[in-house]
This record gives C-alpha cells, structure tokens and sequence, in this order.
RNA sequence: GCCCAUAUAGCUCAGUCGGUAGAGCACUUCCUUGGUAAGGAAGAGGUCACCGGUUCAAAUCCGGUUAUGGGCUCCA
C-alpha cells in the first residue's frame, strides 16, 4: 500500500491506493483546495491521478511556476469551450501556453470580431461560475480520430494522425466539451479566477503561410487579480514608453505616408541626437583601431551574384534598376563592397588583421505588414564593419569586438546582456575543422571576459559560428541589437587571399559585427530605454533658458551663446508667457536643465537652474553650472582596449 | 504578402437615423510683464487618407488602393 513522501521529507501511508486530491486533504482542506495539480515522482499529472505504489509527491498550486502554467493551459480550453458553445460550428485547433498568457486557433467561417470576443470572455465567465469539473480519459488514437471526424473536428483528428501510433491519447472532458490533451489541467473551471481576452489575429495553420488561415484569440491568464492588474498595468507602462508616441511627442522622427511606409524622417531634434550617436561610435572605433569605408548605394548585380546574396537573400532585396548595358542592384548589406576594398589590392599576413568599419545604409524589402514604427523599416543604417584576419587571430579579434560592444552598450546606459553562442547548422559551408576552431576561439574569447553565454547547437548561420547579444532596458524587455558572425562563404566567394610568411596564398577569416544593430532602430530601443528621459549627453536641447519678462531678452541671448560656444545645446524661451508655462512645456519636453532668468538674476549675473524632475538647485554664475554639468555631459565608458 | 481593426484640423479625439463638420491642446493677433508644471480675449485652420460606386443627397453605406496598429512569417 502506497507511501506518499512529501517534499519537506514526511512520508505518509495509506492503505489503499488514494488520489492526489486525497493526499491534499489529508494533510489539510486549504491546501485540497489549492491543488491545481501534482507532481509526482517528478511526472506533472492531475489531482485525480491514482496513486497506488510507494511515490513521492509535490502537490502544485498557483505559487508554483508550473501552477500558472496550468492555469493558463486550462484557461485556453475554458476559451474553447466558450467558443464551441456559442459558435458550435467553429473548430478547434490548438490551444498553447504563451508568454504572460496564451491562445487558442480556431477554424471558423467567419472573423472573430472584437465584440465577439466580449460574448465569450462573458460566457468564459460563466463557466467558472458553473465550477464544471474536469475529468480525464484516456483513449486508443484510433478510437479518437474516429471519435473527433464524428465531431466534426477535422484538425483535432489530423493532429492525432501525426501523433506517434503507440502513444495513449488522454482527453479531457468539460461539460459536453471534450478537448485532446496531454494535461495535466485545474480539477474544474472554478480555478481560473483571472483572465482576459486580449485580441484577435489571423495564424495559419501550422505556421506555414501556404496553409488556411485560422482565427486567434490571445488571451492572458493569471493566478488571482493583483496579478493580472500588475500585467495590466506593465502593458501601460510599455505604451506610456513607446518610441511612436514619444518620437511624435518629442517631434524627433516620422514615418511619412507620401513617401511610403518603413522610411523613416530624422527631424532636427532627431537628427541632433543620431549626430551625437554618431560622433561617438565614430570616436570609439577610430580608439579600438579600426579605419572608415564609405561605400556606394547601388552596384552591378553581378556582384550579388558573386556573393550569392541574388540567390540565397533573393526575397528581401528590391528589384534590381536597369541601365542601357547593366543592372544595379541596391543594397540591403554591406559586406561585398569592403570585400571589393579588400582585393582591390594584393594583401600580406602583415596586413592583417584589417577592421573596417560603416555606417552603411542598406534597402530591405520587408512585408507590409511586418512594418512597425523604428524597430522594423525598409531602409536603415547599420553600424558595420568587417574584419578580415587570419585564423590564428580570431579569438583575440573577438575580444575586441565583445570589449567595444559592452563598452559602447554600456555608455547608453545598457546593463544587463544576455548571450547567445551559434554553432553549426546541418547544412553549412567550410571544412568541419575550420568550424570546430572557429567555434573553439569563439567561446574561449567569451570565457577569457568572463561572459555567461547559453549555447544554441546548429543555430549558427550557413556560413559561419555566430554571437548575439541581447540587451536587456529599463522595464526588462529584450533587445537583440549586437551580433558578431564568422564567415567562411564570401572568402570563398571572393576568392579573397592574402600572402602568408612561407609565400603561400591564404584565405583570410571574415568576421562581420554590428554593435547597434540599425541606427533606427537602436534608436527606437533608446526611447524607449530611458521614456524620452535621455541622459544628459544624448538630449537634442540640453539646457533651455527661460526669461521671466521681456527686459531678460537680452540677458538670455548672450548666455545662449556662452553657452553654445561651451559647445552645450541650448535653447531660448523669450516667449510673452508666464514663467509656470514655460517651465510646464520644457519640462514635457523633458529638457534636462532649465535656467530661469529675471531682473535678479540679471543684476548678480547668475542663473536660477531647475531639473526636469523639478529639482531646484538655486542660483549660480553659469560657468559654475558649466562646470557642475560637465561629468554628464559624455558618456561614461570604462573600458580599456586590450592589445 | 495574408487575417483583423483603424484613418475626421499640426496633435488627441467627438460627430446620433445618410442632409457637405465640432471640442481641447497647438498656431496667429491683441491684452497682460507675470518668479518655478497651463493668464485672458479674438482669429485662422478641414477635398473627413485616396479612387470609384449606390443615392435627390455620403465623413457616414458598398468596392478598391494607400498608410497605420495588432497578429502570422522573417529578422536588425
């Protein structure tokens, strides 16, 4: 007779074999009426799973991951069950856990409308009011193929089909609605206390766009209200930050219908804050010992034929322009134009290794609807280059690259990375060897910075071993933005060489990186990193200075020009309002110093400074403000470059 | 590209049953010269995204196009 031990170590008998809900309520009816599940001998399984042998045994609750996870599971098939129910004629499909909630694919012969989704939330609603019980059954896969086609769901059999042949099925059944599930789910639908449907979309079947289009529903689920609250509540504070509202607000951007969409127009403010992006990375590239290409926008497209970006990035590249006697094609990368530099001229092992770098802006086709805002365009600038080495150089190349790129992420205010390292897929170029070496450098070099990196086996590009770099903002989204990739292909494809120390022709190592990504759309990530709050050297107008009356005008152009030729941006408000207003308005525009100037100030020659967080630092002579100001006015870099 | 939604003044949005348009902010002018987050008054501003259809009549109904938003797919 089974003896259940428990995870703080108490063991219980029993003398007959009992469920796990028994279990639960032996020790306590709190915890029998928080069980959502058990897990026993390590195995995830209802609370009406039977124990009948010796077995250790958690039991589950919504304080356990796995508890929200079961909760949301059951919460899609409490979705499908509204579904079927006032839509009997839809089919489902499936019905998974995702982030933060899940979502459920039905076949339907019309669009779910927004209302739609109103009566089924409501009717969800119900069914947990109802605390219908689930139960579980398990089934031969025969029996249920025949079982669902009688239902008339054709894709819940189909999913069957693709299931291995051995395998038991378990179904689980809700009132008159019966769903195939692995499990485990809730023992009834009272357990699902906080949800909400959150949109619809259109999804193919099985992902695959030459499939049907099936209706989505996504909803989200939690274990009680605060939760779903705060989620809520985290949702508002990502729109409050969205780099389209803050662009808009702070006039730094737009996207302009007359010239098409995923074009982006830097205005002045914009444009003011790139420049100073710009001058930086120009500045810690020329210190980390690279040189500057600057390369056309269009070239013959037998060169993309060379480099095999017309055949294999076909699909995202526009159509080539047609001349009299040759076709152009525009670029949407960088790559074989510095290879063209490279042999433009015969090279030696002493060259080597070359770092070359650009700001190259590329044109990428990209489906319409895939657009969004700076994080996804047609045409933007990337902060690439190119390393050309030799074998022996890489792990010291990637040093380097990973050096510069968490010193440049680090100065705008980027703290926490995640990293990725991509080794070589199934299909792929170059020797096994030239693979296992350059995979080899690639993880020494993370280990010798003392990087934690995961391991993404096969994930790695045809052409070479790769490492991401995910940047993690303010309010704990990720962003991929850096990538460090090998390239054994384009070498090959050039026919690149150099001369090595014994006369031979080699084939030099390829290493392609960006750190920002795209301009666009670091940028976009920067808005909404710091909520348009931008640090002190990032700030289009640094300090404004704002006159009380009209007898300050004077006064405040010529501090704007002290100031200007202190190389600080500044900006003047001589505007006939009241001083309230105008602090009001600058303060929006979150400006991070306000100099507010009157006949006081005027008469002892200083400056009254408030912060955009309404600090007030009193009075002071401005070159005494120049030099308070003068820590934040670059960035932060503590980083050494190491030979 | 596909599915759904949306498109009205520079911005945010209202506009009922089909009868050719409104608010707040911003803008212009005037008054006000006011000391730390919105002083007052007046004025100007719209081919209701674009093209077509239905109708005596269309911002409103229908079709198409474009753009935007959310997904699918892909990626920086």
């Amino acid at each position: 007779m089974p003896v259940v031990t428990l995870p703080d170590g108490n063991q219980r008998s029993f003398d007959h074999p009992v469920s796990v809900a028994d279990v639960a309520l032996a020790i306590g009816p709190g915890l029998a009426k928080a069980a959502l599940a058990g897990c026993v001998d390590g195995r995830l399984v209802d609370t009406s799973y039977v124990i009948a042998v010796d077995a250790s045994l958690a039991l589950i609750t919504e304080r356990d991951p796995q508890g929200l996870e079961i909760i949301r599971h059951s919460t899609a098939h409490l979705l499908a069950h509204a579904v079927k129910s006032l839509f009997p004629t839809a089919q489902v499909t499936i019905g998974p856990v995702i982030e933060d909630g899940f979502y459920y694919d039905f076949a339907f012969e019309r669009p779910f409308h927004p209302e739609d989704l109103e009566r089924i939330e409501a009717k969800m609603k119900a069914l947990v009011k109802a605390d219908i019980p689930l139960s579980r059954e398990v089934m031969e896969p025969a029996a249920a193929v025949a079982f669902f086609q009688a239902q008339g769901e054709h894709y819940k059999a189909k999913i069957i089909e693709d299931i291995p042949r051995d395998q038991a099925l378990s179904l689980y059944r809700q009132d008159d609605f019966v769903d195939l599930c692995r499990g485990p789910h809730v023992p009834s639908t009272g357990k699902l206390k906080a949800f909400k449907l959150t949109k619809v979309a259109g999804a193919y079947w099985r992902g695959d766009s030459q499939n049907e289009m099936l209706q989505r529903i996504y909803g989200t689920a939690w274990a009680n209200k605060q939760q779903l609250d705060d989620y809520l509540q985290r949702l508002a504070e990502a729109e409050r930050r969205d780099h389209r509202r803050i662009g808009t607000e702070l006039n730094l951007f737009s996207v302009q219908e007359a010239a098409g969409g995923g074009l982006v127009f830097w205005h002045p403010h914009g444009a003011r804050m790139r420049r100073v992006i710009e001058q930086f990375w120009y500045t810690m590239h020329e210190r980390a010992g690279y040189e500057l290409l600057y390369t056309p926008h269009i070239a013959n497209l037998a060169l993309w034929k060379t480099s095999g970006h017309a055949d294999f990035y076909a699909e995202s590249m526009y159509e080539p322009m047609e001349d009299e006697h040759q076709s152009f094609q525009l670029k949407p990368m960088n790559c074989p134009f510095h290879v063209l530099v490279y042999k433009d001229r015969l090279r030696s092992y002493r060259d080597l290794p070359l770092r070359w770098a650009e700001m190259g802006t590329v044109y990428r086709r990209e489906m319409s609807g895939a657009l969004h805002g700076l994080m996804r365009v047609r045409g933007f600038t990337q902060d690439d280059a190119h390393i050309f080495c030799r074998e022996d150089q890489i792990e010291g190349e990637i040093l380097r690259i990973l050096e510069l790129t968490l010193g440049v992420l680090r100065a705008f205010g980027f703290e926490d990375f995640d990293i990725n390292l991509s080794t070589r897929p199934d299909k792929a170029v170059g020797s096994a060897a030239i693979w296992e070496h350059a995979t080899q450098a690639l993880t020494a070099a993370l280990e010798k910075k003392g990087l934690a990196f995961a391991i993404d086996a096969g994930g790695g590009a045809f052409y070479g071993p790769k490492i991401d770099i995910k940047i993690r903002d303010a309010i704990g989204r990720q962003w991929q933005c850096s990538t460090v990739q090998l390239d054994f292909n384009l070498p090959e494809r050039f026919d690149m060489e150099y001369v090595a120390e014994d006369n031979s022709r080699q084939r030099p190592i390829m290493i392609h990186r960006a750190l920002l990504g795209s301009l666009e759309r670091f940028f976009g990530v920067l808005i909404e990193h710091y909520a348009g709050v931008f640090p002190l050297w990032l700030a289009p107008v640094q300090v404004a200075v704002l006159t009380i009356t009209d007898r300050q005008d004077a006064y405040a152009r010529a501090l704007q020009a002290r100031l200007q030729k202190q190389g600080l941006r500044a900006a003047i408000d001589l505007r006939n309002e009241k001083i309230g207003f105008k602090i009001r308005e600058h303060t929006l525009q979150r400006i991070p110093y306000l100099l507010i100037v009157g006949d006081r100030e005027e008469e002892t020659h200083t400056v009254a400074v408030r912060t955009r967080s309404g600090e007030d630092w009193g009075s002071m002579n401005l070159d005494e403000l120049i030099v308070r100001l003068e820590p934040e006015r670059v960035p932060q870099t503590h980083f050494v470059l190491e030979d």
